[in-house]
DNA sequence: TATTGTTATACTCTATAACTATA
DNA sequence: TATAGTTATAGAGTATAACAATA
C-alpha cells in the first residue's frame, strides 16, 4: 500500500518533470508558474508555499523574470515588499503545461474502471495533510 | 483525478525528501540507496535506473562513497566497469529511511477504510507504466 | 526592533564534451 | 571502433549569513 502510493508519486512526478523539461523549466519552475495561475504572491508567501527559503526564490524569480514569464509588481501599501505575477507569455505557458500533464497522465488512468475513478480520487485527497500555514 | 493524483505525488514526495534530508541525503541519494538494497549495478545501470548521465552518478557515487555510504566493486569480467555496492552502515541508513517514510505515511492511511487499502494499491500499480529498459 | 527582499558565498545536482582505459 | 567510466566545465537550485530599506 504504501510501497504503491511512493511508486505511484515517483511515476507522476516524473511525468511532470518530463512536462516541464519540455519547456525548459525545472519541476520547481513550473510549480511557482502553476501557483502564480491563481495567486498574486509577495516573495515571502511564495517561499511559504514552494518550502524554500526567500534568497531560493529571489533566483527562481530571477531566472523566469529573465525569459518573460513573470514579473515582480510593486505591493504599493508595504513598500518592502513586491507581488509575483505571470505575464501573457507566462500564463500560456502555464496553461499549456497543466494540459500536457493531464494529457500524459490520461492514458495511465484508462485502465483504472470509470467507475472507480471518483472514488480513488476521493482516497487520495484523504490520504493528503492540511496543507500547513 | 488527474489532480488528486499530481497532489498526491507532490505530498508523498515531500515526505520522502523530508526523511532523506533527515539524513542529510537528498532525494536522489536516498533513490540510489534504495536501488543498492536489491542490486548491485555496474554505474551505466545506475544511470539507466535513475535516468541520469553517466557523469552526474560518477558525482553521487563520489560524495556518498566519501561518506562511507557505499562503495566501488571492481567487475572482474570487464575490467572498465565497477559495480556500487552499499557498505553495511549505508545498509543501515537505507533501512531505517524506509522505515522513516513508512511511519510517516502510515498515520495518513490510517484515514482509508482498511477494506479499501488493498484495491487502492492495485489501482495505483495499474496506473504504473512498465519500466523502460 | 522586526520584516521584506536581495546579495555574497558555497555546495549539490545535472548535463555536455572530451578524455583514458579496456574491449 | 565501441563501451565504461571519469574529468573539466558550466549552469540551476538550494541554504546560510549578512545586508539595505522599510515598517
Amino acid at each position: 500500500m504504501i510501497d504503491a502510493l511512493v511508486r505511484s508519486a515517483f511515476d507522476v512526478i516524473g511525468v511532470v518533470s518530463a512536462v516541464a523539461a519540455a519547456h525548459e523549466l525545472s519541476l520547481t519552475q513550473l510549480r511557482l508558474m502553476a501557483i502564480l495561475r491563481d495567486h498574486e504572491p509577495t516573495m515571502s508567501e511564495l517561499a511559504d508555499y514552494l518550502g524554500l527559503d526567500r534568497s531560493s526564490v529571489t533566483g527562481l524569480v530571477d531566472r523566469a523574470a529573465q525569459r518573460g514569464l513573470l514579473t515582480r509588481v510593486p505591493h504599493g501599501e508595504d513598500r518592502r515588499s513586491v507581488r509575483v505575477a505571470l505575464t501573457v507569455d507566462g500564463r500560456v505557458i502555464a496553461a499549456r503545461g497543466e494540459a500536457e500533464i493531464a494529457g500524459a497522465l490520461a492514458p495511465r488512468l484508462t485502465v483504472v474502471p470509470t467507475a472507480d475513478r471518483r472514488h480513488l480520487a476521493d482516497l487520495l485527497d484523504s490520504t493528503l495533510q492540511p496543507p500547513p500555514r
